[in-house]
DNA sequence: CGGTAACCTGGGAT
DNA sequence: AATCCCAGGTTAC
């Protein structure tokens, strides 16, 4: 039951609130739905499930009055950037929606919010830096925003009807750049599992780092480094739930801790050809193709990275290699499909397949027109899709995860 | 080299 | 209630 409450193994004197009050394991959480982008903030509130009395500010009291003169515009435009297809999709799990069209996480050493305003612009808000400069840079180097979206949207699109179409739902669906070990780790923990209890997970591990603070609900830290993340053994983290993976991350661990400097190799992967840069993340246990393709993509600037999963699997078989439908997901079809895909959309094909896996998500296909939406999986090869159109109208349907 | 069976866990469906 | 299936896979035969 408490498999995974961080409380146990942690230094922290105290065991407060780290039952993770608020994750949405139940399918009532009306405002995860956005309809587009950049929907009318109209409550400035925090969104509680349940009405505690208790304000929660936590340590630094952020929504005082001259609140938003703290707001800093990012000069980003919502079809350059939109929050909600770009953090909760599965790219990194350290980020935590605080409010309408909110999220909160952090970038190096800088506790920072990022939030849509009324014309859909994005702002940040610092709660907790040193120096508010290198705040910013930091967050424009995350946010990949040297690579204009539109420019690489306009060629995926000019090759691929589909994806135009899609794109016109979906817009601001961004790559991240994040930091390789953090994303490393965060992928040891996504195999065979599913994005609330890999949440879990990477939270336990993070409250390894340094406190930086208390949004909503929410501790924040940095992410602890090699030195930090060799003090949890493989026998903790199974107790906390982990299953097979603890031995994925001591082992990694391990591995990282052998180098001279652990971070700074993985940095160096950067610098590698794709290819090159796969071979060597698959040396590390627990790492397969697919990992090493999500944290060549989403930390390595490794831009035509392609993770092949079972998403992308049906999207390929769908739409690009039909002659590859009804065989099962072997690595060598696997590297088929990155190569259809790099051939299709070229050097940012990694950006392209986030979009389609996106498109893929349970949770995005509300935002599509129902004939853009793919049929389901695999289980009723029958279509029934003459009766899902019931209501007429726009499917506002139900469909939380 | 290609195919298959374990591997941990929890939530939802049957 | 018991069981199966699935979740952005990897590893060992």
């Amino acid at each position: 039951m408490h498999s995974l409450s961080l409380a146990t193994v942690m230094k922290r004197t105290r065991s407060a609130s780290c039952k993770s009050p608020s994750l949405p394991s139940t399918p009532l959480s009306p405002q995860t739905r956005h309809k587009t982008c950049c929907s009318k903030p109209t409550s400035v509130s925090i969104c509680y499930r349940s009405r505690k009395p208790k304000p929660i500010l936590g340590s630094l009291n952020e929504s005082s009055k001259s609140d938003h003169a703290k707001w800093v515009p990012l000069n980003l435009a919502p079809q350059e950037l939109c929050l909600p297809l770009t953090f909760p999709t599965g790219q990194t799990f350290r980020w935590r929606k605080t409010g309408p069209s909110q999220y909160t996480g952090v970038v190096g050493s800088h506790l920072i919010s990022l939030k849509h305003i009324e014309n859909g612009d994005v702002c940040y808000y610092l709660h907790h830096t040193d120096s508010e400069i290198d705040a910013r840079t930091a967050l424009l180097d995350f946010l990949n925003a040297r690579v204009s979206l539109t420019d690489v949207w306009k060629e995926f699109s000019a090759s691929d009807a589909r994806f135009a179409e899609l794109a016109c739902y979906l817009g601001g669906a961004r790559v991240l750049r994040q930091d390789p070990l953090e994303c490393l780790i965060q992928f040891l923990c996504s195999s065979n599992n599913n994005i609330q209890r890999i949440t879990k997970m990477v939270d336990y591990i993070s409250s390894l780092g340094n406190y930086l603070g208390t949004v909503g609900d929410f501790k924040f830290h940095t992410f602890p480094s090699v030195e930090k993340l060799s003090l949890i053994s493989e026998e903790e983290l199974r107790n906390a739930g982990f299953g097979y993976r603890a031995k994925y991350i001591t082992g990694t661990v391990n591995f990282l801790r052998a180098k001279p400097d652990g971070e700074e190799w993985l940095k160096s992967l950067r610098m590698l050809d794709l290819q090159e840069a796969i071979d060597a993340l698959c040396t590390l246990p627990g790492v397969g193709p697919k990992v090493a393709a999500c944290i060549a993509l989403f930390s390595l600037d490794q831009h035509h990275a392609i993770p092949v999963d079972t998403h992308v699997w049906r999207i390929a078989t769908k739409y690009l290699l039909p002659e590859l439908a009804g065989s099962r997901l072997t690595p060598k079809l696997s590297s088929r499909v990155a190569e259809a895909f790099v051939s299709k959309y070229g050097k940012y094909a990694g950006w392209a397949q986030t979009l389609l896996f996106i498109a893929e998500l349970p949770s995005q296909k509300a935002l599509l027109p129902p004939q853009l939406r793919t049929v389901e999986q695999s289980k009723h090869t029958v279509e029934e899709d003459s009766e899902t159109e019931i209501g007429g109208r726009e499917t506002t349907s139900v469909f939380q995860s």
